[in-house]
DNA sequence: AATGAATGAGTATTCATTCAT
DNA sequence: GATGAATGAATACTCATTCAT
């Protein structure tokens, strides 16, 4: 159902798309939804939900390789490529979470906040390490760029893929990312 | 009637905002807002537009300090106070903008596309002035950066906005962003 | 709209009844009904009001004649020939007015409760003029029961109008209520 | 089952009562319950004819005394007390049967009838022993009232309860319709 | 016999849009 | 020019009823 979902919200947006087109699309009939659901939102909720259960899936892989610039690197590339990957979701949850209930899209803005602690951690431990050295107010706002930059690629395919690969837009990013890390970006 | 619909699209989307609220907010009825749009697809696009048209004027003078750096950093500093004074907009047009017909949509992200090519120009011209070094397909990316880097502030107010004043972010980005142009990002 | 409403309502009762009927009936579109109300339970609030209305001004000029038990009987018929002709619009009120929200309905059985003090009034001033004798604590009894025996000719018509003619039924009626009054129904 | 439902009613309406809550509340899923109704009407029903079964077995007794004053007044007196305990189905049952589908309706309008026809032997019975003096054409109506005079104690519960207790009222109405029964109420 | 998942017709309500005044 | 009453298509959600297990 939540594929079928997205698939719509992305086609129509959440407003345009009706409950019934929701139910259609997943194979079964309204009643039959609203068995699953108690309301249309509950269902933006379960997309956005089911988003960042897959992207933590998917990341939960990447805090081991404490402290290295390999598995900086390595984590970021294996962001983007989900970002790549589910490009249609990110666009559908950054366009229509704001219609979220208020609880709801706090619970969602969190975890949003938990994906960019994670790589706040990632860049605290290469820091550590001395593999990099930036100020440590920076830190967090690295890591937020870092994420954002990632859904750049997503929200911006209109400007982006018609100039850029996906490998050439990492390894620019990256280059860019690491040059000021590595370096003293953000200090005297 | 622009501005009240800004504030009302801000508050409750656009969707959730009726034309009749947007007429009585706007101070006249609906009869009347009907003289001035056809739809109320029209009132979005009027809104992007208007934002746009506020965008470009003021950082119409911006173009002109030809390739200096201090010219690139006012720029910047332009572009992200105007940001800063502007959040509701931006926010609206990027959660709304979805919603326009097809035709009107491609027109506003041209209009994205201008914004994006001034900076490209800005940073062109520092680079054929020798101030910066970047490979030449990077310069349309570092202006997408750029650009977004801006907008960021407004988006993730939720995130930012407790941790950073303007004037921090403003720096911590610039200095990111000078140091991986001056040196040669993106490059060997 | 509230006649049509009644009709309606008589007919198949109020929760059978759609919006969309009762605003053909009234000759307008859904849309203009939903002008004058906000909710189907307004009408079904405005039609028990609307009765009440029409009673309490049929029955005003009643309260007049004081003391006498001329006066007496002749509100008690003018009461019953108003049952009579509205008995259509008192069962939907009874049946119906559950319905209500709570509000509402208190509002409704206010109402009710001024047309039996209304009657009990008349029997004070009969009291007074020593034209009856009834316990005190009978009097409000009596009035309820005055009421409900009138309504009784519209709840069961279909067991009282195949063997009375309302006349019957009103000086049957009468007589069993006066009997008891005159007298000194009540007392030892 | 029946007991549950006529509780739900009696809360919720006939028509805000899901199905769903009946099966539950009876303690079978809906499934099993619609193994034992074909239709929601029949719910309805077999919760109207219970409360008459029940009332008609309660009364059954009354008849014997011939003719007495006492069995008259016993009769009553039970009746009375009967609907006290009943006050909630028959509540139900005169706000609800209207739903019934129009067959099953006249079915316990019989019922009632039947009801009333069981005090008009009573009465009848008295008139022949010489107990009371009424107009032939009087009796039908003394008992549709009596019966009336009952269900007033449940339907007015709002008006009266606050004012008096049962035995008062009981008390109060018997000496209104013997007043009225045993001197010649009604005859010239 | 019992279950409860599945169905889809049905309904209140909203809101963009029109047009007579 | 301005108004706002009138329209009716559109839509979220409910609930009686069925039927495969």
């Amino acid at each position: 159902m939540i594929r079928g979902a997205v698939a719509l919200f992305k086609q129509k947006g959440y407003h345009r798309t009706t409950t019934r087109e929701i139910a259609k699309e997943a194979g079964f009939s309204i009643g039959t939804l609203y068995e699953y659901i108690r309301t249309k939102e509950d269902v933006l909720y379960l997309v956005c939900d089911s988003i960042y259960e897959e992207v933590q899936q998917r990341l939960s892989g990447i805090a081991q390789q404490e402290g290295s610039l390999e598995g900086l690197e390595k984590a970021i590339r294996q962001y983007y490529e989900l970002i790549d990957e589910m490009q249609d979701e990110f666009v559908v949850m950054y366009q229509e979470s704001k219609s979220l209930p208020k609880d709801a899209l706090e619970y969602v803005l969190n975890k949003e906040l938990e994906m960019v602690a994670l790589f706040e951690n990632i860049l605290r431990d290469c820091q550590k390490a001395g593999e990099i050295h930036v100020k440590d107010e920076s830190i967090s706002l690295a890591a937020h760029h870092l994420v954002i930059q990632g859904q750049m690629w997503a929200f911006r395919r209109w400007g982006l893929h018609s100039h850029y690969t996906l490998d050439q837009f990492m390894d620019d990013q990256l280059q860019w990312l690491l040059h000021g890390i590595k370096g003293n970006g953000g200090t005297t």
